[in-house]
DNA sequence: ATCGTTTCATAACATCGTTATGAAAGCGTT
DNA sequence: AACGCTTTCATAACGATGTTATGAAACGAT
């Protein structure tokens, strides 16, 4: 053979963390490969060789956030709509380069790292499912995709414009927030 | 004197027309200073003697994409809500890169160039606008603020995740789009 | 015509993602 | 035990980027 491999898993692990954590401190444009390799005590060939690239790390990352992400909504699950909706901009606010990240696409940043299809879908899933619950329940005839939609539109864009820091002048975006889920209850939820 | 001034007014806007013909075109991560001033027949230098730097002309094409979203929701502000709120997505898919880059804000992007304020707050301005009156014309008690952050909200978080590109099961954004306008009328503009 | 001042294109610099290179480390054979 | 072969990975090199330094070019004043 050759001499030992020292580009295992465990290095993958901290290379992971390690990666998330300057992300989440300094956001995506301000970590480069060079500090996240010498954060983790190797070298940039090691993200090489264990990932591919940038793109598939900040992949792997983003699907790391994603699994987080989809934990919180489940845990909130239970206690219906208006629990997942303020979990949403709990945990976006708690992880604001991270989600910016997961959700911008590929226009706002500077690399492409969407999310692996399956994970990214089954963290939003407890939200579409609440909705096409809460639409049943009351025999609603609004079709559940395009209240979903307008649901996940309506929480996704007011963390967005927050985390933006974009001014909303006389009031506080969390006021917006509260309005915002009461409003969802009366326009779709009531018989 | 000296020899003539060659980076005047005139090499300045076409500077910033090059700059916002290259993002629209190629995204904002994808142009860079060189490729700029090349495709305005002039070096680097001009760039940072008229602006100061990328940032700075970065911040300049977001003013004038403010602007030019400015005159779209003003056109469309006759027609009320409804019409302002389709404006609004209208634009946004036509100027998809540019969208992103005004209203993303420092978070997704690898450069920061806010918008000067008083130009972003134009531009929100008739929605704004058109949710107070629409509010004082039921005498609704809702805070107008709280409700203008809840629509703009709503309008801005749909369009970004349609330019995400994200999926959206069993249904198409425009519905979704179209489900949550009459969902915004039916939760605040009804007595 | 020459000097001095101003202007700006070119070149240099540090840093980035990525790739090439060559030394280090183990195994099999002698 | 020593050499060779193969594999592995840290270092160095490469092209490109934003930014800054440099020095030539272009005019008015003398």
């Amino acid at each position: 053979m050759a001499r030992p491999i020292l580009h295992n898993d465990d290095v993958r692990a901290q290379l992971l963390e390690e990666a998330a954590a300057l992300v989440a401190a300094r956001g995506v444009a301000a970590v480069s490969l060079r500090d996240i390799a010498a954060a983790a005590g190797t070298s940039t060939t090691a993200i090489y060789s264990l990932f591919g690239g940038k793109q598939e790390l900040l992949t792997a990352v983003v699907d790391d956030g994603f699994v987080s992400f989809a934990a919180s909504q489940s845990e909130a699950a239970p206690d219906g709509l208006l629990a997942l909706g303020r979990a949403y901009r709990r945990w976006a606010l708690e992880h604001p380069s991270l989600y910016s990240l997961m959700f911008t696409g590929s226009l706002g940043t500077y690399i492409d790292c969407p999310p692996t299809p399956e994970v990214a879908s089954d963290a939003i899933t407890p939200l579409l499912t609440a909705v096409s619950g809460g639409l049943a329940a009351i025999s609603s005839t609004e079709p559940p995709s395009a209240v979903a939609g307008a649901v996940w539109g309506q929480v996704h864009g007011l963390v967005g414009l927050e985390l933006a820091n974009a001014p909303l002048p006389g009031g506080t975006w969390t006021q917006a927030y509260e309005t915002a889920l009461q409003g969802i209850v009366r326009a779709y939820f009531e018989m």
